[in-house]
DNA sequence: TGGAATTGATAAACCGGTATAGCTCCCGAA
DNA sequence: TTCGGGAGCTATACCGGTTTATCAATTCCA
């Protein structure tokens, strides 16, 4: 028989529907022999709830979601995103629990998703990324009543429950680092301007100049974008005082940034040192090898899962947890200054 | 009130719960009067359907699921998944279709999940990628009865649909572009030797060779990571009659191959032209950058979903459909020979 | 020994839709 | 005038689970 209901096993075992549901979902209501035989015939059988049929009874439907708001062309470079994935699903695969991706253009569409999953009941919950101040989606949410986890930003004010590493530290220890190496001249080709990771990282750089000797340090922001983490490299090693060393928000840019060096005649780690905020495999492909923070992505989104799936569970409390900080590895793109 | 269901609609038009079915999915029953009152009142209460609730109903779920069988590791850096994700969705947006994505780590754990999918009734369809020769996954759909499209290998012998270009003729291409050049010694640094399009390109290299008047082409496989791609370039670069071109299977090798020449001191293009069987951002920011195949990646994706749709509704005609032919994108990595 | 509490099970309602049988009008044709 | 038939709608079964009310049989305790 394919696809079989638990009428099917009912009939099987002699008992009623109501018999076998309690023995599946190990309640009590059933003898312990009852119970061994009922599950034993739906072994026999390979019985599977159906999904939908479960979701409709009790209301939840082991499903979560996750929407990234980033055009696509920017998107597939970032190991980032595979890494997370990959994290999030396997902190959801001990539940069976199973995802649903969705990639839109921006975050009005992003919005539309959750509502739209809302009310047709599609998520028990989402994971939500690339937090803006303000941001729009953290009221939407709560307003949804949707369970939500963010990953890579504080909830803020006990809002939404959050997964995060310390951004502002992480920053610190690259300039911290660039700077015993003797350089003064450091400047930041930050990402967006309005994410939440990306104000941290600029506070972190300007917080911490004065305490270093900088005499300049910049923070310039982009679309995360190479085209623009190029540009902006340009007009850098165009000034008169150019920066000695430049820190890049993500590996792309920085790869980026590499390439125009190069072509100006710029020697890495020569006449400038080069760091990326965020490691993949790109920053060791290239020659040099690119100075880089790592993060265990992967973790970070297994870690996301878990939370959300408490979340869940009791939505009553915000769990806000902070994972393991990010790692410097040092490559071959830093080095003291001329 | 909050998620209104269709008795609500109905206890608010005076009318029974089966006409607000009929006129919220525009079937005959009733008149165009109420069916208009009807569809005003689901609006304004805006009421949309509990998937669940629709998916025990009628068969099917409205959703489909894709599942990559590779190591995260490998996965991240090629955009090409990206972009294929993005088609996917478009192609099932429009008929409001969600997507549930799973990465796993080998073929075996995706058989699994198709197993589970399957008897959880938690997909209409799958998407394949990567298919092999005598690939297991095929017969297993079809013993599940799960609709299916594969993605770049023919379907073979009308077992399942499928969504491909033409291989053979872009290989075709990229080595009589070489040829025309003056490359007589040119080698294939290939992808998975069992995945079919790995098979496809190899013979096509083999088959024009003599053509082409070419000493040597040999075709080595790897695993489509850096580490295999450098390692052959590498050993290629060392013999004494070593290549004057080299043919790479995905753009990453090709990038990890550059790197690899670089460091020997072999200059590209001067003494070495290298070619990607794959565009992506990643082939521009190189320097010099790489001269690739683009494929259209988001129409595969978008395609693809149409054509799953297809099968979805009409599981009987098995569709083959051919895209458009990927075109050589020539850049500064590829010139004529010493 | 009788009544209360517990155990093991059943029948039936319910979740929110879809599908179908059937009922009531009303119109037109014989 | 009557009957057939279609339009418009209602009532109800159904999908496959979960949950609750109910009940008989047993155990417990005073």
């Amino acid at each position: 028989m394919a696809r079989p209901t638990i009428a099917d096993i009912a009939t099987r075992a002699g008992v009623s529907k109501g018999a076998v549901s309690f023995a599946l979902n190990g309640r009590p209501g059933v003898s312990d022999a009852t119970r061994e035989r009922i599950l034993k015939i739906a072994e026999q059988m390979s019985w599977r709830p159906h999904s939908a049929a479960r979701a409709l009874g009790a209301s939840r439907v082991d499903s979560v979601g996750m929407v990234i708001a980033r055009p696509a062309r920017t998107l597939g470079v970032e190991p980032f995103f595979a890494h997370l994935l990959s994290g999030v699903q396997s902190g959801l695969s001990a539940e069976s629990i199973s995802l649903q991706l969705l990639i839109v253009e921006d975050t009005a569409a992003e919005i539309e998703v959750y509502r739209r999953w809302a009310s047709e009941h599609r998520v028990d919950g989402v994971i939500l990324v690339d937090l803006t101040v303000k941001d729009p989606r953290v009221d939407e949410l709560r307003a949804l009543e949707l369970p939500a986890v963010v990953i890579g930003g504080r909830g803020g004010k006990g809002a939404l429950a959050s997964v995060w590493a310390d951004d502002r530290d992480a920053m610190l220890s690259i300039v911290e680092y660039l700077a015993a190496l003797g350089h003064r001249r450091i400047a930041h080709v930050a990402g967006t301007p309005n994410f939440q990771h990306t104000q941290r990282r600029i506070r972190a750089v300007r917080d911490a100049a004065p305490r270093l000797g900088l005499l300049d340090a910049p923070s310039l922001t982009t679309d995360f974008s190479d085209a623009e983490g190029a540009a902006i490299t340009r007009k850098l090693l165009s000034q008169s005082d150019r920066p000695t060393a430049i820190v890049y928000d993500s590996d792309v840019m920085a790869v980026a940034g590499l390439g125009v060096a190069m072509e100006m005649g710029v020697s890495v780690p020569g006449d400038l040192s080069i760091v990326a905020f965020d490691d993949s495999i790109l920053t060791q492909l290239m020659h040099p090898a690119l100075t880089a923070l790592s993060r265990d992505t992967f973790d970070f989104g297994r870690q996301a899962a878990e939370v959300l799936l408490e979340t869940i569970a009791d939505p009553g409390t915000v769990i806000n947890r902070r994972t393991a900080d990010p790692v410097l590895t040092v490559r071959e793109s830093t080095a003291p200054p001329a």
